[in-house]
DNA sequence: TCAGTGTTATTCATAAGTGAATATCTAATG
DNA sequence: CATTAGATATTCACTTATGAATAACACTGA
């Protein structure tokens, strides 16, 4: 009686979310044909389906509807059993994930993270960079250098340091397009802006100014890019001072003081204690905030002539 | 990454509760070496063990123990998905698992469930017999009858009749032994107990008598056996009143009326909608408050010469 | 209309998992 | 001290499940 098989309902919950074998096949590691199967073998015990097939994926039937809420906790449960289970593996050997923005896996880490690598060897450091938060839930990371603080109780945060930011523009460009000395004058340039990121237009919305992504002059969410192009007289971008200053590109005083972007260090709750995560959590809050940018500091080929 | 095997969490979990893997493997339907090997497989992906192993079993290390209450949780998820599942199958073919105690099996079902099975052939009816509580949340029965109110928020339960219960034995008894008139009296006869049952001790108590079962001159908890015996000139029971007297037991009044034995039908919240079980629990409402017991009347073999 | 791209289902050689039997261990017992 | 009972671990023949390849299908867009 006590047959029933976990498994397929892990099968059934990725199957539901992904919509399609193959990609959920993906997900779990396992080829389309066994979830197919897998699939079939539950729905002929449950005596009803829990999809519709068509040739564009599988939608769940109302009865497979009904069972998502269990299978969305079981999952939920599963996965906090993961990562109380690796929270408590106080070996200092193995795995650490961290998911850093562009910016930071780009200009900071490459400083720090060689003295980090040659301390602790047996430590393999997985980095995966992204400009979207990415799920410590799922323990995609252990580890996240975020922007912003995060909204879920279940994670912890520590807020590092904050980063001055201001307006930077190459001298050539400022030669060529003049330099703006008003807000106005500033949107009226070629700023450069973000494609699907909110956050500037949020950030701009605090300081009363009213700008949407499809304002700008050219828009990417990928900020290497940004700094590359404003180096090359490409125009204005909002960053990082250091790193712009690094760069040799001159502030633009438009008489408004952007305010700073605060880095948070945030981990899971059920693993701030492990012995790994907790290193490399400790020496990311001592070495970032000294830490100077600008090592790799020109991501795309160019020549300058 | 997202490799965890739900399945190893399910095994990991029953071992956890049986403490042996041979009893896990029994109450999982596979061999003891699977179970064995799945669970090293675990511990080596955890790195550390969950278990300190012995020739008397397995038994939690810290490590196993703080990832136990995950484990429940996900296992109630996942009865509770079944139970789900299972409720929403309404055809009219499959089994309906139904569990009494012995005194419905054996002096009840008979007279009805012919004629339930007669005009359902499509449905296949599986009676487990035990004078325990059945586990309506782990499936092992769909439907029980019961003799006091679960107390349960999620079954529901739905009063059928009351049972009038009295004290009764053989003329023969009664002719040799004499007819007791007070309830003194009656304890200082051959009176029929429980073994490990306390409703009856219970049940006294209400009505003021001090009666352990220790005190009885026969402990059972078998109550057939009560009946066969005392049909048999072996000494007083206390049983329902209209079986007692189809058997031609003679009731002794002592001067206190014995409270009526209330029949409860109940099944899970999740399953009562459930055509099949619905079918079988209505006609149980109707048939058995309607049915003379005493089918079977004598269940162990004997020779009244 | 006709490739092109996505989907699920099926096939079949092969790899992986399974379990009966067995080895090995320990505590309890005569 | 030898024996028994009950436990986990290991072995190996064999069954089962797996996945690359493929078929069959439906929508999309040139």
């Amino acid at each position: 009686m006590n047959n029933t098989d976990w498994q397929q309902w892990h099968f059934f919950t990725v199957i539901a979310r992904t919509g399609s074998l193959n990609q959920a096949a993906d997900a779990l590691g396992v080829s389309q044909p066994t979830l197919s199967r897998h699939l079939q073998s539950l729905e002929a015990r449950l005596g009803q389906n829990l999809f519709d097939r068509s040739t564009r994926g599988l939608t769940l039937t109302a009865f497979g509807a009904s069972l998502m809420e269990g299978c969305q906790q079981m999952e939920q449960t599963a996965q906090a059993l993961e990562r109380r289970a690796s929270g408590q593996d106080q070996a200092l050997s193995g795995r650490v994930r961290l998911s850093v923005n562009e910016m930071i896996a780009q200009y900071y880490l490459p400083n720090i993270l060689p003295a980090f690598m040659d301390a602790n060897p047996q430590l393999s450091v997985e980095i995966e960079v992204t400009n979207r938060a990415s799920s410590l839930d799922k323990r995609d990371a252990d580890i996240a250098v975020r922007m912003f603080p995060p909204t879920q109780l279940d994670l912890i945060a520590r807020h590092l340091y904050d980063i001055p930011l201001g307006f930077y523009a190459s001298q050539g460009y400022l030669d060529r397009f003049g330099t703006p000395t008003t807000p106005e004058a500033l949107l009226e340039h070629r700023i450069m802006g973000y494609d699907r990121d909110k956050q500037f237009e949020l950030g701009a919305a605090q300081l009363g100014w009213t700008v949407r992504n499809e304002d700008f002059f050219l828009r990417t969410d990928y900020m290497p890019l940004h700094i590359a192009l404003a180096a090359q007289d490409g125009g204005i971008v909002g960053t990082h001072k250091e790193l712009a200053e690094s760069l040799g590109l001159i502030e633009i005083d438009v008489g408004v003081k952007l305010p700073d972007l605060p880095v948070y260090l945030c981990c899971h709750r059920d693993v701030v204690h492990n012995r790994r995560i907790r290193l490399l959590m400790d020496y990311l809050a001592d070495s970032l905030p000294q830490t100077k940018p600008g090592f790799l500091m020109h991501p795309l080929p160019h020549d300058r002539s």
